[in-house]
DNA sequence: TGAATATATGTAGTCAACTACGTAATTTTA
DNA sequence: TAAAATTACGTAGTTGACTACATATATTCA
């Protein structure tokens, strides 16, 4: 991954580009860990699958709702774990419009399969991210924050000549 | 099959899923934020032209180096930025395969024009960051134990009964 | 000096998320 | 109870990054 002066200096305006790029580095490597044990698997499938293995049952908008993506994104995921055998689904019969969501044999022997692949990738990140500033803690900070007020409404809180820490 | 370790592990295995959508989350508030000062401006085109700004000519391959991206994704910025009149470029008359890149005047007082804007975000994303475990810094600090060794090595290490802090 | 290599730019196609929009089924309400 | 609103799902097209490949020019070295 190329690294950059300008942009590193600038921290702050760049953090958008910096988070970014950090993710694929990461989603890049677990690609290839997945395939160094021999496993079929691909990081972006994790959260469907996880959250299916311990909910066991759930419709396309629930899924949508536990892994935080748009369901159109989600129904994407959904299709390739369908094609992989990895999942399945019916319709729910007290509410047509729902399709239940269901890890399928496979599927379920995968994910007790994945547990030491989980596990070494658990320790690697955490080596990582063991640092003076922990990142996952740092991205759940700001989470946070920006639950109570986003982006958008700090800068015209600033604009407005509001302090950015108390909004007054 | 014990459950807390793959709840252990969720946090740390949705860690790439996360940072994306930190990052998506600040960029698009950062598009907003331009508008709402009535500037035409995108987050995406800043590193390019902060890049212009400080260095005045660079080629092609000398914007992707400085703002961390492939050279094909540089070029298509480019593109726009050119559509858009924001910078000009000729050939190099020593060296005929490059392409040396400036910002037009146009560019240049959009710099001037864009200091309050980029004077609110700073503050802005200050405010956000301002927590226990500073995410600027933690970025800082993963990239640069990245850069001492991938994700990928430290799994293989780990798989292979190695220390992931040491590596022995 | 000319063949091989390296450098600079460009094009095509892919990927993984998104938004916008549309349809069908269910629920609420005037 | 029919119209309106909501919910659930799906499709199409966009975006912003990427990799792989192609071409032109410059440099190196046998």
């Amino acid at each position: 991954m190329p690294k950059s002066s300008i942009i590193d200096g600038l921290g702050l305006l760049a953090i958008s580009t910096r988070l970014q790029r950090l993710s694929e580095q990461l989603r890049k490597d677990g690609q290839q860990i997945y395939r160094s044990y021999g496993i079929d698997f691909e990081p972006k499938w994790f959260p469907v699958v996880y959250s299916l293995h311990v909910k066991k049952t759930l419709s396309v908008v629930e899924i949508a709702a536990e892994i935080g993506y748009t369901h159109p994104s989600t129904i994407s995921l959904l299709k390739e774990l369908e094609r992989e055998k990895i999942i399945s689904s019916r319709k729910d019969s007290s509410d047509e419009r729902k399709r239940l969501i269901q890890l399928t044999e496979k599927g379920n022997s995968l994910v007790l399969e994945m547990q030491p692949v989980w596990d070494t990738m658990t320790r690697a990140i955490a080596a990582l991210t063991s640092t003076p500033n922990n990142l996952l803690s740092a991205i759940t900070e700001v989470e946070s924050k920006l639950g109570e007020k986003s982006f958008l409404q700090r800068a015209e809180e600033i604009k407005s000549g509001l302090s950015p820490f108390t909004g007054q």
